[in-house]
DNA sequence: GTAGGGTTAAGA
DNA sequence: TCTTAACCCTAC
């Protein structure tokens, strides 16, 4: 056998797997793009970003996949210039950035080049324009725009608007933004046509009706099939003959490079089988669990529960009965918002004004919501355009909401964290990735979070001076260890209020573990190699999970997840203890993933600057090394331009290669 | 943009 | 208190 498929058959299930689900997800992302189901498209862009941190068989088309969507993600929310992607850009000029490397890694014309340029540098002249920032507009205007003759016109009516201050004006009215988005996706289309996914090949052969390549409409519709699919899913599997099975997969396998072998995966199946089987007698709800059918639980709580089941077998029985109760409950009156249900569509916009500030809200006011409905799993979005009042309003809601389901909506966080992680549609993305669900002890990054998901929360959490946070630190290591997971409320210091944010400790520490996504890429895959650093106690993950599987193990060897800075409680006593524990034992640090690492999300608040560290992952660093084997050393800014590093400044990259010489990983 | 020394945050 | 990876600052 050859090199690489030897190498495609060491491969873990979760890698190939995840590859289908990333693959998959990226087709969803664009088509609710094509759509503009918004909404839904951000809800995509967030289960990719989920999905990338797991372990990936990273094929040779998955960089240009995230750029596209690093891109689109920018477009989509070029319109809102309190947001960031790198500070301080706002999101068209990251666009630009991302676009730039785009042009590097596939052959775009010269000519098409200069004009999405162009195109998003006007665009973000009129966002800036209509909101008001006139300042802003002109440093753009004088930065970025072009100063060829054609355009001199154009470039001369924006400086007269910017010098007469001016928001309104036909030109601004001409195109809205919601055709500029389009636009993009017209470029992005033209540059890179996403293949039919195989998962959705797999189901089409399936004979499965009703399944179609077809995008998504509406976020509603999006939900309609999406859950359809999810109940389908359980009757085509039952369906399907296991000689059926066998073929399909070997046609497919054969076409997507996968060579493991149909029997080997039996084989796996089989031995995941045993040891569920060895699980489920401890925990033998959660076999129920995954099974399709739920008992009569309320609508709401169903999905969400499923969520839990189907990606969390780490949650013991009694979590899992206790996570489902909690659930349900806040799925009351509240938990929906009737007056939502508009996204931003072209149609909406075309005729509009399309004010930015119009376009804005709904936006934000899904990523609001969105925490909301995860709780209550009722999706929602944000009305179309509500002013600023309105936001108010909701925003009281928000909060009592808040303070009505904290204790649910840890538990929440703790879904998330374990199963929802790759999986929750409900999720936000942008800053909503969470805001709460990201490392909480960083003042600075949770303030920026919560002012871009809306500022929900961000009064509660005023930033504090770091003697507070580090006692605010030191108070939660020592509840650590007699804390279960979910109990994070208590953990409340003036610094950190008893919030999901609690619990996004050991969220953190969950996407520490899984941070380490390997993606092999073509040929050139390296697993990282372990350096000799005393490993601590490293407890066993000895809570294996469907999901997580021998994976982590190899993860937790990796130098992100081997430092020894851990806090690694003692485990004993029930699930949640044990799981804890393992969480901090292959986590490294909690602080492996911040926000800014989110490849599609955004974060704001560019005032608030302060010293926070992100501990480099695997597979930031098997970039950087892949950089330097093809650029050199010393080339950073290229390096950091050819892969989708997010959040990292090329001093950054510098620094790191400087770290893993010191280590010797290099 | 890069190099290299200094500083800081956070785990041990 | 020590150690160290990540980050900052400044000179080039």
């Amino acid at each position: 056998m050859s090199e690489s498929a030897s190498k495609v058959r060491s491969l873990s299930d979760e890698q190939i797997i995840n590859r289908w689900g990333f693959d998959y997800y990226v087709f969803k992302a664009l088509s609710a793009f094509r759509d503009a189901d918004y909404t839904a498209f951000t809800h995509f862009t967030s289960i990719i970003e989920n999905l990338v941190v797991r372990p990936v068989d990273g094929h040779s088309d998955m960089i240009v996949k995230l750029r596209c969507m690093q891109f689109l993600s920018r477009i989509n929310n070029g319109d809102k210039l309190d947001l960031t992607f790198e500070e301080p850009k706002t999101p068209l000029e990251s666009a630009l950035s991302v676009l730039e490397s785009i042009c590097r890694d596939m052959s775009v014309p010269p000519r098409e080049q200069e004009c999405v340029k162009q195109a998003i540098i006007e665009t973000l002249v009129m966002v800036c324009l209509r909101g008001g920032e006139f300042a802003r507009a002109e440093e753009v205007l004088l930065r970025h725009f072009s100063d060829a003759a054609d355009l001199a016109g154009k470039k001369k009516l924006f400086e007269s608007l910017i010098r007469r201050r001016r928001s309104s004006h036909s030109v601004l009215q001409l195109s809205s933004y919601a055709d500029f988005k389009q636009d993009m996706l017209d470029f992005i289309e033209r540059l890179y046509r996403v293949p039919e996914p195989f998962l959705l090949q797999m189901l089409k052969r399936s004979g499965h009706p009703g399944v179609s390549s077809e995008p998504v409409t509406s976020s509603s519709q999006d939900r309609q099939k999406t859950s359809a699919a999810a109940e389908d899913h359980g009757s085509v599997s039952a369906r399907l003959s296991l000689r059926s099975l066998r073929q399909v997969y070997g046609v497919l396998s054969e076409r997507y490079g996968v060579s493991v072998s149909f029997t080997q995966l039996q084989q796996e199946l089989e031995q995941e089988e045993e040891e569920q089987e060895q699980e489920e007698e401890e925990s033998p709800e959660l076999h129920l669990a995954l099974t399709e059918t739920q008992p009569e639980t309320a609508y709401a709580g169903m999905t969400i529960s499923r969520l839990v089941q189907e990606d969390d077998s780490q949650l013991s029985a009694e979590e899992e009965e206790e996570t489902q109760i909690r659930i349900v409950v806040p799925s009351g009156p509240d938990s929906d918002d009737p007056e939502v249900q508009t996204p931003v569509r072209r149609s909406d916009t075309q005729n509009s004004e399309c004010s930015s500030a119009q376009i804005c809200t709904p936006a934000r006011h899904t990523q609001k919501h969105n925490r909301i409905v995860l709780s209550s799993d009722v999706e929602s979005e944000g009305p179309a355009a509500s002013p600023p009042a309105s936001r108010c309003s909701s925003r009281h809601k928000q909060q009592q909401k808040k303070s009505h389901h904290s204790e649910s909506e840890c538990v929440m966080m703790e879904v998330r964290c374990s199963s929802a992680q790759v999986s929750s549609p409900a999720r936000p993305s942008s800053s909503s990735s969470s805001p709460a669900v990201r490392r909480s002890d960083r003042d600075t990054q949770r303030q920026s979070r919560i002012l871009l998901s809306g500022d929900v929360e961000s009064e509660d959490h005023a930033a504090s001076p770091p003697a507070s946070r580090r006692s605010s630190r030191h108070k939660q290591q020592q509840k650590k260890s007699d804390l279960s997971v979910g109990e994070s409320a208590p953990v409340s210091t003036p610094a950190r209020p008893s919030s999901p944010a609690s619990v996004t400790r050991s969220d953190r520490d969950t996407q520490n573990q899984s941070s380490e996504m390997e993606v092999e890429d073509g040929g050139s895959s390296v697993q990282h190699s372990t350096p000799a650093r005393p490993s601590a106690t490293d407890a066993p993950r000895q809570n294996r999970s469907v999901t997580v599987s021998s994976e982590s193990e190899d993860h937790s060897l990796s130098p992100a997840a081997q430092t020894p800075r851990r806090r690694s409680s003692p485990s004993s006593g029930g699930a949640h203890r044990r799981r804890r524990a393992r969480w901090q034992d292959v986590s490294g640090t909690h602080e492996n993933w911040s926000d800014e690492e989110s490849l599609f999300s955004a974060t704001s608040d560019r005032s608030s600057k302060k010293y926070s560290r992100k501990m480099w992952t695997v597979q930031e660093s098997e970039w950087l090394k892949e950089g330097v084997q093809r650029f050199g050393v010393g080339h950073w800014e290229k390096i950091r331009s050819a892969f989708p590093f997010t959040g990292r400044t090329a001093v950054n990259l510098k620094d790191r290669w400087r770290t893993m010489l010191k280590l010797r990983l290099v």
